[in-house]
DNA sequence: CGGCATATTGAAGTTGGTCAAGGTGAGTGG
DNA sequence: CCACTCACCTTGACCAACTTCAATATGCCG
């Protein structure tokens, strides 16, 4: 496989420029690949993590069910993402995965990030960076969750993915996009009902924010939602000034 | 300074053993150090960040303030942390931190880190791992605003707070710890108001689950706490199986 | 002693949840 | 090609959890 179609490999020269040798390194972690199907879950809290995965195409998420069977999405993960670094320092997942999607994973067994660690401390260093950056995007969650109205929710979540979906370019000019997760996921990942998530986008709909065709979600007024989310778009730009020079 | 009172180094060994030479490069970090006084500000979002802080004692958190002045505090600092780990990758500040009581900080500029990154692998894999694993209470946290209840919420919080103060052994045998935070900004932090975070708090001493004299609070019953909140402790074990060797 | 920040308590108001009924559309099998 | 199913979405009516507003209490520090 030649790097050019890595979406790793392209998300990651967005920031940074990379030699043959970091080319090579993260090469080898899009080695083999595998097929999963939609629906599939893809680990389990408590499972042993021994393998990390290069999202290729597709989308998947981490939940959390509680006891009383209440829902929550941690995460959505997109295409070029590196799945499982949020679980290398445990032993067992701290949560559930789910395929959201038809998705192409290359998985790899996480001792093999050493070479990474021992050959190139600047990749070593964009690769933290890239999780900062998702971190980032957490805090901004959080905040959403924890202060906004469903309307402010709704919006941020819209935002945050069709920026995400930028990255590797399946966003039209009019900012229409295909959402394929079905509304109850939504709601999970903001912490709202299905039921309040249709009352929403239904209201936006209506209110001329945004447009629906099936799961094809267009923001009407890209502009005027981020007001309402005070949204930020964490992928813009990266500090790259403190890395290590490149030895 | 001798590396025998260093927070930062004792809080690393507890989940590896570190070289002379990695112990060399943590201390120094913590060179120099610097008092701030509860209640300073000790950073604003859009701020350029140019250092980070490890925290000798003392507590801050990072929070924002949404445009309407609703308030969301986004993450706890305890002694021993580093802070600014989250900001590495962006030129100006996200967010905004408070210092909530007297501190001791030792700041240093970020571009120092470099000679971690250069000089050793597995020194560069803990420090990760260790901003993985407050990644993972911030999953945590989403978790428990996204979906829980109020008491669920506090529950959580409590047991938190006290899991972190016992790393660095501010907890009684029996449970109890100070928490110099004001009911307020616990609010903030789960995402409550201040009126209802007094209510459930007395709820919760009314049903025998906590006791609190003025500030200090002590979990009566941290098995049920546990349950009710569907507690896990993240910094109990690491795994470092998959880092790098030391060469 | 006075002032200020914090905590408690009560009463009324809202947002979003719950429950339930119906509608739509894609996929499947006859 | 139609009927059946199943997953998903929508809408209405009612309800509960938490918020808001306001008054009062507590406690610390000058």
């Amino acid at each position: 496989m030649s790097s050019d179609d890595s979406c790793l490999v392209a998300k990651l020269e967005n920031y940074a420029e990379l030699s043959d040798r970091d080319r090579e390194l993260l090469s080898a972690l899009e080695g083999d690949s595998e097929t999963v199907a939609a629906g599939r879950v893809l680990m389990r809290g408590g499972d042993p993590v021994r393998r990390l995965f290069v999202v290729k195409t597709g989308w998947l998420y981490g939940y959390t069910i509680l006891a009383d069977g209440r829902r929550k999405v941690l995460r959505i993960h997109y295409p070029g993402d590196v799945v499982g670094v949020e679980q290398l320092p445990f032993e067992a997942a701290t949560h559930d995965y789910e395929v959201a999607t038809d998705a192409v994973l290359c998985p790899f067994p996480k001792n093999r990030l050493d070479a990474i660690f021992n050959d190139s401390p600047r990749l070593t260093a964009l690769l933290w960076s890239i999780s900062v950056i998702e971190n980032a995007t957490l805090l901004d969650r959080i905040r959403v969750v924890g202060r906004m109205n469903a309307t402010e929710r709704m919006a941020h979540l819209l935002l945050e993915i069709c920026n995400r979906l930028r990255v590797v370019g399946d966003v039209g000019s009019d900012a229409s996009f295909e959402l394929p997760l079905p509304q109850a996921v939504l709601g999970d990942a903001v912490g709202l009902t299905n039921v309040y998530v249709s009352r929403t986008l239904s209201k936006m709909e209506d209110e001329g924010l945004i447009a629906r065709d099936s799961r094809v979600y267009t923001l009407l007024r890209e502009e005027r939602l981020g007001e309402i989310a005070e949204f930020t778009n964490r992928f813009a730009k990266m500090d790259t000034t403190w890395f290590p020079q490149q030895h």
